[in-house]
DNA sequence: CCAACGCATATCCATATGGGTATACAATTC
DNA sequence: GAATTGTATACCCATATGGATATGCGTTGG
């Protein structure tokens, strides 16, 4: 088998750096293609392409308004991911601790 | 260009379930290697082909142990996933409350 | 010291990605 | 209705993924 499809799932469709820049803009309100071009500063299909793979994982949703199509986030689509990550967030803090702990016993050591 | 390697960063290293799993099971305690390719059913060269990858992303560390090699999880190097997504957690929980006023209106006009 | 063990690496293959570029198509404007 | 605008899609290509399998290599046990 070869890598996972890009539309398999939150997780593959992020790990774009692109699409996140996508998923940036849209964070502060919609918009049309031509302003996520104007933005990413890449080729219109290209974007075309990566706004394909976000709505196929469900990242964001279209209207058709004229001939714009404008494209709203849809935030709930990252949640897995959150919902992954956050399981670790104490452990990072927790290591954290421990080294502030560290300094502070070098620190009573000093006196 | 194609996709970005799997090694180019965290996002694109976690993007693939197996290695989620790996962390996963290196979350509750530090493994040899033998350990994981039973827990995931995989071959052993797959595995350590994963490892390989988490490695070049600083996302689990190795020691050797006699003849066996133990992995132990680095929870850092999920932060910036962690920064990434909890910025948009805000954006669904709204959306969540919005839905719960509008089940509430639906309630008061029952009654 | 030789066999068995634990693990890493190399090679082969099918797949599809993402960039480039050309083009199709629908809506609008003149 | 012809020209223009806004987007989507099709095609070509280089790349490397992940699975399969074989093999190399250091460590330990008999």
């Amino acid at each position: 088998m070869a890598r996972a499809a890009t539309t398999a799932d939150a997780f593959n469709a992020v790990a774009e750096p692109r699409r996140r820049e996508i998923l940036d803009a849209l964070a502060q309100r919609e918009r049309p293609v031509n302003e996520l071009v104007d933005i990413l500063g890449l080729a219109q299909p290209h974007v075309s392409r990566h706004l394909r793979v976000l709505r196929e994982v469900g990242a964001v949703d279209v209207r058709d308004e004229g001939r714009q199509r404008v494209y709203r986030l849809n935030p709930e689509a990252l949640k897995p991911i959150h919902d992954w990550v956050a399981s670790y967030q104490h452990l990072w803090e927790e290591r954290f601790d421990l080294l502030e702990d560290v300094l502070e016993d070098l620190k009573e050591q000093e006196n």
